[in-house]
DNA sequence: CGCGTTTGACCTGCGC
DNA sequence: GCGCAGGTCAAACGCG
């Protein structure tokens, strides 16, 4: 049904549907779109500085998917289109297992009746997506979640190869993937899937967000992707269809003028200068 | 010893 | 139906 694209499996008709939900995307408050994937955008300078920490970065998110909450039951939630506006801590309390893991669990087992048909009705679920760019130096950029990696596969027409992490919250079925661009190396494009139902559970080995305080952990320290950006967002589409001789789709409004805006200062200086042109092909 | 990464194999979807 | 590419698994390995 409303399979949602894939960023590097780009499909235009997939790309071309989300038309609706890139207008629902940008006509948002940046803050609510992050939140609806589960990361709180700190509205001062009192959350932890995490990716300018690493490396001088400049992210870019690049869709907002709807589907399903990867917190809440899944089955019944694909057809929803709809933003899904469910706030981790929300959906936590309702976290048992949804398809995703019940999927992965079954991968293995013998191609065996039950099993199979079970994998075949949640093969086309998918987690709501949310894929930025992030101009940086280092692959694996702290965002406050404890990622383990499985994965890694060879990239077709790229000489980078992508990283796939869980989120090592045994409950929580969140996902990304890591690639770079193999256009411009430095760009990283982290996709995220499913949307977290926990908080952020810090950063054991590098010490950077602290729980010793349960009331000071909230949601205002969730660590946010990047902001959103008309600019990088429509470039990186153009680019993709560029590279598949696919129409590029029509971005809502937006138009390559547009400024990013950064909500306050603090959070220019948490994700680092936003230069527009390192994006635009030569 | 626990946890995370690496890596080859396997599975699945999709286009031709 | 076949082949390709993406995605995942899980054993082996490394590290603190």
């Amino acid at each position: 049904m409303n399979d949602p694209p894939d960023l590097s499996n780009d499909d235009s008709a997939a790309w071309r549907e989300l038309t609706a939900s890139e207008s629902d995307f940008f006509d948002r408050d940046t803050s609510t779109i992050l939140s609806d994937f589960g990361w709180n955008l700190g509205h001062s300078s009192d959350h932890p500085h995490n990716l300018s920490d690493l490396t001088p970065t400049t992210t870019k998110p690049l869709q907002n998917l709807p589907s399903t909450s990867s917190c809440s039951s899944s089955v019944a939630a694909v057809t929803q289109v709809s933003t899904p506006n469910t706030n981790p801590s929300a959906t936590s309390s309702s976290s048992e297992d949804p398809a995703e893991n019940s999927t992965a669990s079954a991968v293995k087992t013998p191609p065996e009746t039950p099993v199979k048909e079970k994998k075949k009705a949640q093969k086309r679920i998918r987690q709501p997506r949310f894929a930025f760019m992030t101009k940086s130096e280092v692959d694996n950029l702290e965002d406050g979640y404890r990622w383990r990696k499985y994965g890694q596969k060879a990239v077709k027409n790229s000489p980078f190869p992508r990283s796939y992490y869980r989120c090592t919250n045994s409950r929580c079925t969140v996902k990304k993937r890591v690639e770079r661009s193999s256009e411009d190396p430095s760009i990283v494009i982290t996709t995220y899937e499913g949307q977290h139902c926990h908080q952020t559970i810090g950063f054991p080995r590098g010490g950077i967000l602290t729980a010793h305080d349960p009331h000071s952990f909230t949601s205002h320290h969730h660590l946010p992707p990047p902001l959103p950006n008309h600019y990088y967002y429509q470039e990186l589409l153009h680019q993709l269809h560029r590279d598949n001789n696919t129409p590029s789709p029509r971005l809502p409004q937006s138009t390559t003028e547009d400024a990013p805006t950064l909500s306050n200062p603090s959070e220019e200086g948490l994700l680092g200068d936003i230069v527009p042109q390192t994006m635009r092909n030569p």
